[in-house]
DNA sequence: AAAGCGTTATGCTTTTTAAACATAACGATA
DNA sequence: TATCGTTATGTTTAAAAAGCATAACGCTTT
């Protein structure tokens, strides 16, 4: 048994950013590309782009500046904000999963008093 | 935009216990059958009874003792097992709500300092 | 100049999952 | 013994996700 956790932001009732998001935003600027972020997490390219359309519509901004054609077949980069928000919500979740964990121990798991 | 969370325990991969199953508990509790918490949940029976079959794979342990036929067409109580459940449950999770709010505001809402 | 290539963007189909519906069995009570 | 509301489960329908297929684009190379 083991405690599991997801924390999101929603505007509008509509998922905006959660930790999955995030990490699909730090993959394709890691990659250059939707599409090469979508191999590398293992999701259908269809999938990850409409994510990130979710995104832009939440934020009401755009999250990536895209090249269609050219060299590499075009590409995708981070904008500005995308940046920001991605570093905010590292800050709105750093040390949760210890949070967590330890909250799990002190309900669950009881202490044994040596004799 | 707001933040959201959920939290939940596993067992093997699968869901065991979440708030929505604590409070289903609490419900059938409250109204002494699965039905009549499921209509005040508003959702099937169908669903409130799978989720409570899923809650005893996982535990490992019956947390109802139901009736069928009888005075009222039958009914279900908790286990002290699963009293007790609940009851850490609710421990696990006190306070989670306040915490993540206070997370979002200090990682998302900027300090305005007054002249 | 034009053919090729990998990517974005989007329509369409298939599969999976969850919700909804329907019904048999049960047993105290009247 | 007929009735009633509940448990328990089979079956059907709807929603969501995954998968597939393709057009448009613009650098690069030939």
């Amino acid at each position: 048994m083991q405690p599991k956790f997801n924390v999101w932001l929603e505007a509008e009732g509509n998922v905006v950013l959660s930790p999955w998001r995030v990490q699909l935003l730090e993959t394709i600027a890691a990659t250059g590309s939707i599409s090469a972020a979508a191999k590398q997490l293992d999701v259908p390219y269809r999938r990850a782009w409409e994510k990130v359309q979710e995104i832009e519509r939440g934020l009401g901004t755009p999250v990536l500046v895209t090249a269609v054609g050219g060299a590499g077949g075009g590409g995708a980069q981070l904008t500005p904000t995308a940046q920001q928000a991605i570093a905010q919500f590292h800050a709105f979740t750093a040390g949760l999963e210890q949070e967590i964990e330890q909250r799990y121990a002190a309900a669950f798991l009881p202490i044994v008093h040596p004799p």
